[in-house]
RNA sequence: UCCUUCUUAGCUCAGCUGGUUAGAGCAUCUGACUGUUAAUCAGAGGGUCCCUGGUUCGAGUCCAGGAGAGGGAGCCA
């Protein structure tokens, strides 16, 4: 390539000496350097290659003289392709200085070309095709599951309502509710919550199924880990228990970190030394011990702890923790976990990922396999440091006869998931499945702490800008 | 939904028990320099102190209400 002339269009990120362009395409983290000698161009021209400016470059590639890169571009000519003015890109994100992550929120159609947001959409993207490449080399099939659902007996949140009924003057019944049967569908409907329902249908007879698609949960839920609209991957096996569930599981978020460490070398060193600046300004013992390369390399690299809920519930008993009363929520078995006793097990007792398996029945979904003891399900929760749950899955529960009584137990209207328990009637089989917060996943290998910072446009409560 | 913190220049922030003309760094502009790497040096411009009302001789500072944002909790992925 040295000495051949070319092309590069890009956006300026910086024009030092009136010499030296630092010109980015958005391909990679990495810019490159394009030298003008300003005696050869008119000032006017120069004057517009500016912070944000998009132009086009041509000439020879040579080796620099300078120490900071490997080759650079004696620069021909130039097109000015798209001028930035500098007194109004000062008022935006691309202003050359450090930003924080809230303001660059406020610009989210303008952050892409930061090099923060560069990297994380780029890994994104990463993350996206690792989880396509791993289903498909298995031999799963991608399904797509509807995002307009009937069912509303799923139970994993609020829903968001469907419908094109006129709001102001909308049909009632006699009792003066909604008459959703003059709806567009002929019932009232809602955008999907979860995919599974319908990925165990197709798990039972094609096998091994994958979703992965936008989810919505009308949850008024304001933290850095939830979002309204985000996308979830739901795998569905069949003759899986929950053993062959966990060894999935485990073996794909190892995959996926294996993949970001091998095919995003560049962004994911801009982005560990991001954290590692990060760490220094919080005090000492929040700091996160290892880096974003070792955390990833750690996952990659060690057994994620298996234990059941009630071991979990005797080792948060025995713990100095507990004992000198530092839980704020109490610990007895038939509790929910609460945040501080997750981090507790995940961050200070075993100090790496932890599968939780095997809850009490009443605080799991209503289709999670009932086990022997009459009292647990074959659930599994995946917990993550610094992140919380970040899959959440069971082996499902096939016998028609414990799925009626859990439907009654859980006041659920069989009737209305006749499609579900029909499954049931015909060839039945064991099958498991998990889901994975996608955005959760992509957190984890950018290092991010907020959601809506690994997601191109956030959507949570009172805010749907953009 | 609850608890809590914050809102001062384009950005990040300082501004003491209320007291003259509200400051710094970076960014922007102008000039110098011309093989720079977060360039450097000199200078300049830039303010509805979030909004509304109140207390006071006097409010960026105190009080009340509102708006927006962050952090934590619950719920979950």
């Amino acid at each position: 390539m040295i000495g051949k002339e070319l092309i590069v269009k890009g956006w300026v990120r910086g024009f030092r000496n009136d010499r030296f362009i630092q010109l980015n395409d958005g391909s990679t983290i990495k810019t490159i350097q394009a030298v003008v000698e300003a005696e050869n161009f008119d000032e006017a021209i120069l004057k517009k290659i500016t912070t944000g400016a998009a132009v086009g470059l041509k000439g020879i590639l040579v080796e620099s003289q300078g120490a900071g890169q490997a080759v650079e571009i004696q620069v021909s000519e130039i097109e000015i392709i798209g001028e930035a003015n500098p007194d109004d890109i000062q008022k935006t994100v691309m202003q050359p200085k450090k930003h924080s992550l809230d303001y660059l929120r406020e610009q989210a159609h303008l952050r892409f070309r930061t090099n923060v947001f560069g990297a994380v959409f780029r890994i994104r993207h990463n993350v996206a095709f690792a989880i396509h490449k791993f289903f498909n080399d298995k031999g799963f099939f991608y399904l797509n599951t509807p995002i307009i659902t009937g069912s509303d007996a799923e139970g994993a949140g609020e829903m968001f309502r469907v419908t094109n009924l006129d709001p102001l003057n909308p049909p009632l019944n006699e009792d003066g509710t909604v008459n959703y049967k003059e709806d567009f569908f002929g019932k009232a409907v809602n955008l999907t919550v979860s995919g599974q329902l319908e990925a165990e249908l197709a798990a039972l007879a094609l096998g091994q199924v994958y979703t992965f698609g936008p989810t919505f949960r009308a949850e008024n839920s304001n933290t850095s880990r939830h979002l309204a609209e985000f996308w979830m991957i739901e795998p569905e096996v069949a003759f899986n228990d929950l053993k062959d569930n966990m060894d999935l599981t485990e073996e794909f978020l190892k995959y996926l970190s294996k993949y970001i460490l091998d095919n995003c070398a560049d962004d994911l060193q801009f982005l560990h030394e991001r954290d590692a600046a990060e760490q220094t300004q919080k005090p000492q013992n929040e700091r996160n011990e290892l880096g974003l390369i070792q955390r990833l390399e750690f996952v990659v690299n060690n057994d994620f702890k298996r234990l059941t809920y009630t071991e979990a519930i005797e080792v948060l008993l025995n713990s100095n923790h507990y004992k000198k009363k530092k839980f704020k929520y109490d610990v007895a078995w038939g509790i929910d976990l609460q945040s501080e006793h997750e981090r507790y097990l995940v961050e200070k007792e075993f100090n790496c990922p932890v599968i939780l398996t095997d809850y009490p029945a009443e605080i799991k979904a209503f289709y999670m396999r009932q086990n022997d003891d009459g009292k647990t399900v074959a659930a599994m929760d995946v917990l993550f440091p610094g992140i919380g749950e970040i899959v959440g899955g069971s082996q499902r529960e096939e016998r028609m006869d414990i799925l009626k009584e859990k439907c009654a137990a859980f006041n659920i209207d069989e009737e209305e998931l006749w499609w579900y328990m029909d499954t049931r009637k015909f060839g039945s089989v064991p099958h498991a499945g998990f889901g994975l917060g996608f955005e959760r996943m992509v957190m984890f290998v950018t290092g991010m702490t907020n959601i809506r910072d690994v997601i191109p446009f956030p959507r949570t409560p009172q805010n749907a800008e953009f």
